[in-house]
DNA sequence: CATGAGCGA
């Protein structure tokens, strides 16, 4: 029995577009890279809609630097002992197991569940007063129809959600999370309850400015070494968007002032990766 | 040496 003819699937077919059929006119695209950096270069031709020859350059990054090295962290945790099923496996030192653990998916607005009952999207038209509205959730204080997040009066005074938090802190992070109606999936900004915008801390307070960092310094680098001093709400280092190279500073948010202090204190002129922090106040960030 | 990223109708 002859093979069934082989059936090109979507993804192998030819890309057509227009004027596709004098391509071959074309020089030949050229992919230069990934250099040391990861970076790639795809230099194409094509031609435009009045028929003349583009050359069209796109830079991508391919991967982390093939260079980088380990964090010393995961250098250590190379040398741990196996445990757990892996005890008995001798495939080499670098072993990563598959779980034999059973994971319950839960799904919350499946069919059938409470959850899906409860109409979000109607809830914000209602909000907004009239049919035909648009979404505006605003994604700082959670108010619904009323102002864009950029418009928001508690714009920064909200609690940090995004970026790095120190969850081992506090149970507000955590228990934040599962405060409201279980099961229902809570928006960051719509945690914690009473939004009355008293109690509410600038985000951006008691922010330090860490410079002199090496190159491979990153945020969970510097959390650890300023969690010490106290709860940290947010570590920040700045990185090349192109090459995801570390630009050697980063900033650090504290809860409390003091801490900030005491850190800035300890920390600056601080030798670390062979090299001395410098660890002033930030001067705020301009917007 | 050096002051952060996202974000709409």
């Amino acid at each position: 029995m002859a093979a069934p003819p082989q059936k090109l699937r979507w993804g192998e077919l030819e890309e057509e577009d227009d004027g596709g059929d004098l391509d071959f006119l074309l020089p030949p695209p050229v992919v230069l890279g990934p250099d040391e950096n990861g970076v790639k270069k795809t230099i194409q031709y094509r031609f435009d809609e009045e028929g003349n020859k583009v050359k069209v350059t796109t830079t991508t990054r391919v991967r982390k630097l093939a260079r980088a090295r380990l964090s010393k962290r995961a250098l250590e945790r190379r040398s741990w002992a196996k445990f757990g099923d892996a005890v008995h496996e001798d495939v080499g030192s670098r072993l990563t197991m598959v779980s034999t653990e059973e994971i319950v998916l839960e799904r919350p607005r499946a069919p059938g569940s409470k959850a899906e009952e409860t109409n979000i999207a109607g809830d914000v038209l209602a909000a907004a007063g009239k049919a035909g509205a648009v979404l505006m959730v605003c994604r700082t204080c959670g108010k619904k129809g009323d102002h864009w997040t950029s418009k928001c009066p508690y714009k920064d005074l909200a609690p940090q959600t995004d970026g790095f938090i120190d969850k081992s802190l506090g149970p507000e992070n955590a228990a934040s999370a599962s405060g409201t109606s279980k099961g229902t999936y809570v928006p960051p900004g719509m945690r914690g309850g009473d939004r009355s915008g008293v109690e509410m801390k600038r985000r951006d307070e008691n922010s330090v400015r860490v410079t002199n960092l090496s190159e491979d310094t990153r945020e969970p680098d510097l959390l650890e070494l300023f969690r010490a001093f106290g709860p940290v709400s947010r570590v920040y280092v700045a990185v090349d968007q192109k090459t995801g190279v570390s630009r050697g500073f980063g900033f650090v948010n504290f809860i409390h002032r003091e801490d900030a202090e005491r850190a800035i204190n300890k920390l600056n002129g601080y030798g670390y990766d062979n090299l001395i922090l410098r660890v002033e106040w930030a001067t705020p960030r301009p917007n």
